[in-house]
DNA sequence: TTAATATCCGACTATTGTAATCCGATTTTA
DNA sequence: TAAAATCGGATTACAATAGTCGGATATTAA
């Protein structure tokens, strides 16, 4: 299947969130509420952004979270990377050298697949989360 | 994830292999072999390709598959709807009214994200089987 | 100083979808 | 009529996703 995971789109969901939310700390709890999303599986993924830097976060009673960075600056692809650890549709891309599979190194798809890869993350690359949080 | 599954892999490496084969029949059998993709799995994944016309089939012992259209006319898009019946990333987008989800119908991702889905399908939609097979 | 509320973190379970396999039927050609 | 191929349903195996649980730590406010 080619989707974006449900932590992905949870992931989205919640930066749009704290991005149009900006004036104040927002918690999970309150995203959780206000988005419908499972509020425990949520966290993880605040904690996965926050550690890569996309949020900053807030200890205690009054805690939560703001953007790490300016919105403008937040791509669906860094939040791709910050989730997953990569943003590749093959295996094989994986691998700096590219040898994995087993047609490796000859293999007849991987330079076509890797321009089409790339036209993709191209994409992902150049729509913001300001973008997608200005409705 | 965002990534392309096997059956899909398997479709475009099949697609090229008779493509580039395209002064005779090709069998099931002798992809598998060449490009190292179990056989039933192959075999499968053709017979959804010919159902969808892809490709065309010839039964018996002589029997195998040629490209069913041209390979200009042949996109990864095509390839895409034929083995997995959607091509989009959220299932919201699935249905034509989109109100499948908990979100809907005030979603506040839907729109931004129908774009971004729209852009990474004109990559899919304008990447052809001759464009891969020409190496 | 203590209770409340929040993030943080590891481990665990449940579910789903993918990938692969098995078995047999049908078709065509030599 | 035997061999080699496609066809098709059912089943199994496996991996990744999605979600849950329990408890530790930090911060604030009463």
């Amino acid at each position: 299947m080619i989707k974006l995971s449900k932590k992905i789109e949870y992931g989205i969901l919640a930066l749009q969130y704290i991005a149009v939310h900006s004036d104040k700390i927002v918690s999970a709890k309150e995203i959780s509420e206000q988005m419908g999303i499972p509020y425990e599986f949520l966290s993880k993924t605040l904690q996965q952004l926050m550690k890569k830097g996309l949020i900053v976060s807030q200890h205690g009673i009054k805690g939560g979270y703001i953007l790490g960075k300016n919105a403008n600056d937040m791509t669906v692809k860094d939040i791709i990377i910050a989730l997953e650890g990569k943003a590749s549709f093959l295996d094989c891309f994986v691998s700096s050298n590219g040898l994995i599979c087993d047609r490796s190194p000859n293999c007849t798809i991987k330079d076509p697949m890797e321009k089409l890869q790339s036209k993709v993350m191209q994409v992902f690359n150049t729509t913001t989360i300001a973008e997608i949080a200005t409705i």
